[in-house]
DNA sequence: GGGAATGTTCAGTTTTGATTGAACGCAGAT
DNA sequence: ATCTGCGTTCAATCAAAACTGAACATTCCC
């Protein structure tokens, strides 16, 4: 009844894979985040390259992407060429900290809008209506964050 | 100093293109979004054709993909054959709604993975701590939600 | 100096998704 | 009956993105 390991590991790669991608990220990317992640231990470039069943182009690419965004860290050693890849300490709370950013930097651009039309138009009180909505996302995130932040 | 109100209106629907654009709509549903929004009042099918400069075709299958989400309505009258479209009443709070319907969704996915496996897999206390994380973002967006319903 | 291992780059290919526009079906109006 | 306006559908087109793989530069090892 229970499944193998491997069996579950695979499934939770493939699965993040498709849930990343609906946030922005390339299907390679999820999925090496999602392996990184079960494994949680650093794993090497070329490593990652087989175990997805990708191109080494695409490892650099995605990899390069994923550090850009502050999701995964590169580790090298001593005596050792690869570079070893593993999931950022602050992953998480990076991924919130950025997206909390967005939401402000739309709020303030709807209210900057709203705020080039004349208060007796009702478009002005919809936009406002809109800023709102997004400021009360990122301060329900930020929230998130916060609580994040006790559990640890 | 102040632009023409049809240029902040123009402005902002491109804009709501782009910011949509990133959270999975495609940009003539973004624009059309934006374009109801700053309207407010509802608008016949075949203006936004024009006011879009976009085929019919487009028209009909981004307003089917709007309304399946709940983020605009249809409205029919009597003695006109026309369908007009306006952003939904709960339109923001249904869209967060569902967003946090799909945040529970894959914090649940998430924690199934994690308890297919024994507890003594490291692999296991990682993937619950994805759980939390999509569960406090759930949270997070819950009160947003319960904020924003307080204000009206 | 070869040679092997490693990561990057880039041109080319494949895939995916959005958009169009013509054909169609339907419902009122003439 | 025919015509006109309306929305849908679908095959074709177009554009953007992901992905590959070969060429390359670098470094280490013998």
């Amino acid at each position: 009844m229970t499944p193998p390991i491997s069996r579950t590991r695979a499934d939770f790669i493939a699965y993040m894979g498709q849930a990343l991608e609906a946030k922005g990220l390339s299907p390679i990317a999820g999925r090496m985040l999602g392996l990184l992640i079960f494994d949680g231990a650093p794993r090497s470039f070329s490593d990652l390259a087989t175990e997805l069943g990708v191109s080494r182009g695409s490892i650099s690419a995605n990899a390069r992407h994923l550090l850009a965004r502050g999701a995964i860290v590169k580790q090298n050693r001593p005596g050792d060429r690869q570079d070893y890849f593993c999931v950022a300490e602050q992953s998480l709370d990076q991924i919130l900290t950025e997206l909390i950013a967005r939401m402000t930097e739309t709020s303030e651009a709807v209210r900057g809008f709203a705020e080039a039309l004349p208060s007796d138009e009702g478009a002005r009180r919809r936009l406002c209506g809109l800023a709102d909505f997004y400021a009360a996302m990122a301060g329900g995130v930020t929230q998130a964050l916060q609580r994040l932040g006790m559990r640890r």
